[in-house]
DNA sequence: ATGAGTGCAAAGGCTTTGCATTAGG
DNA sequence: CCTAATGCAAAGCCTTTGCACTCAT
């Protein structure tokens, strides 16, 4: 999610949403956004800190709800307790996650293609037999990281 | 997963799992996992003080943390704060989860044996791909339940 | 008797909120 | 100027833990 050509779209985007959901994209916002451009995989509030060290943690929690509620960050929860966030899919694309139950690093990686709209289908014809409104599916790789081998 | 000829060995299989971890099968133990085998999917600390109302929270907690360590309960996270508990894959079997965006509640549903072997075989070579050792996945269809349509 | 299990209450840890201050439009 | 955003501290909420009591072996 580092391409430059990309993140030009994903900044407009941003501020698009922002101005929709009548909110600014101050400072604060914009580092929160960067970082999570910039990050491979959905943070927690701890990582987010570690590199936005100036915003108080308080702030970081407000703004990501703004961002959150604006569509721009979707906020996911692993196996511990804490709440990740990342970008929404709207923005950087669908994807998975390959989630190390070791360090509890979660990290973006994305499946062919065919397979996935296989999937899509699949879960289509699933939710309709179960009277279910499906918007969207999760999928989770679960095991341990190359750095936790 | 209210199959009674299952039902028998789940038991036998929890008490096998509690034995071999140096841990009792007590009622409260015994009641929790009936509570959590009638259910149609993973369940709240909440929801389950619904249903065994006699058993103090603590107790819950703590009878939930043993029957996990002995690989007879699994704790997973939604999208809200709060975990949610059921029997071990390895006791109902694997499956999926329809979660309802609306009032949080999470069913089991199973998707055709082509698919998931299919699945399993894409996300293989993906972990390979990426250095990862792949112990299971998590799927989830995420939506509106037909109470909340 | 002896250690596991229980129950109540208090403490922990992540997250949210109140309120006075600051800054952007 | 005036409203939104900020920052600090306090409060909330789910969860865990301490400790004394009870029960089964």
């Amino acid at each position: 999610m580092t391409d430059h050509a990309h993140t030009v779209n994903v900044f407009e985007e941003v501020m698009a949403r922002l101005r929709g959901a009548d909110q600014r994209f101050t400072p604060a916002r914009r580092e929160l956004v960067t970082t999570l451009l910039a990050a491979a995989g959905p943070l927690s509030i701890t990582e987010i800190l570690a590199v936005t060290e100036k915003i108080p943690q308080s702030s970081i929690y407000r703004n990501l709800a703004v961002l959150e509620s604006a569509g721009v960050v979707a906020r996911i929860m692993s196996t511990d307790e804490f709440a990740r966030f990342e970008l929404a899919e709207a923005l950087i694309g669908h994807h998975h996650h390959l989630l190390c139950q070791v360090c509890g690093a979660m990290s973006d990686v994305t499946i062919p293609h065919e397979i996935e709209t296989q999937l899509d289908t699949t879960l289509n014809k699933l939710a309709i037999a179960n009277g279910f409104a499906l918007e969207h599916h999760r999928l989770d790789l679960v095991g341990k990281c190359s750095k936790c081998l």
